[in-house]
DNA sequence: TATAAAATATAGTCTTATCTAACTTTATGG
DNA sequence: CCATAAAGTTAGATAAGACTATATTTTATA
């Protein structure tokens, strides 16, 4: 049976990030720990590394263990990088509570273009670079949603020169 | 056969949207311009009326008028502003290109949570009623994407103090 | 070390969503 | 007004991804 080169489904990149997360947890990925965090039934987690298998992403061995292998390790770092940058920016920009936050990303991971990726990226790192602690739009956004209005001297500066 | 109520498929949701923008364009939807804006051949849209149909979302006579109820109306909207909610989002704000813009609207529109797409309504909502025409830290952004560092006087105020 | 319990695997079913091929209805231009 | 083209529908195939029920293997323990 030859390899399978197309890209992964959102299924399958599940199932190869559970694997990359068990792992990072110090512990040898079992099929039961993978049912467990994907919350599905143990007979799907076969049939995905079997279909991870074929497409070179991970060895499993029958009742045996179940490994990475160079190709899966990259592949799942890219889906664990995406679904840290979305759960970061819906907590610490938008402020949505940690469990949505961590809901979202887990699903939006999954479609998120290269290119959108990178500036999502840039963002959070134009933020986190920032001179002061946060920034003080970013104070004063917070401020909009939980007041409905901006602070005082939001947006006093650079154009607008008429006001200032 | 009773009515389905079941929250819509990510595919189904993709219909329906399509049925209200023909809609919004003036135009009477026809099966083939479905099937032409999804890409997909007409026995696919037709099966997925059907399904829209048992689920009260549009009334579809054979050979004739496809309809949204008030329902499917209601709907097709949420997610329409969603798509346009995410495609402002990665347009104006990172700085995407049009076209990858609306692809990525176009999958994540079926994942986001109400409460994380409420507050990236209020994210931009905040960057629009800026007294500047484009906030400073906007402008910095993409500056800092550009030219891989920040604007001179980027950050230069609220705390930092010591700085000032 | 035999056996029960736990873990894993296989077989087979169901649903969703797509397709192709073939058929039916509607629209249109001589 | 009717022949043919275009549009729409039906039937049947296929694939993915989940499930249940059952079988097999491994592990733990009495």
């Amino acid at each position: 049976m030859n390899r399978i080169t197309q890209k992964l489904s959102p299924s399958l990149e599940d199932y190869l990030e559970a694997v990359y997360r068990i792992s990072l947890n110090g512990k040898i990925p079992r099929v039961k720990d993978i049912s467990a965090l994907l919350k599905v039934k143990t007979p799907s987690v076969v049939a995905a590394l079997k279909a991870l298998e074929r497409r070179g992403m991970v060895v499993h061995e029958k009742y045996g263990y179940i490994e990475l292998t160079r190709r899966g390790e990259k592949e799942a770092e890219r889906i664990y990088k995406t679904h840290m940058v979305l759960k970061q920016f819906f907590e610490k920009v938008l402020g949505v509570d940690s469990s949505i936050a961590e809901e979202d990303a887990c699903t939006i991971e999954h479609y998120l273009n290269q290119d959108t990726f990178d500036r999502l990226v840039k963002f959070l790192e134009f933020i986190e670079t920032c001179p002061n602690q946060t920034p003080f739009w970013l104070k004063s956004f917070h401020h909009y949603v939980e007041e409905g209005e901006r602070p005082p001297g939001c947006g006093k500066r650079n154009g607008n020169k008429k006001e200032q």
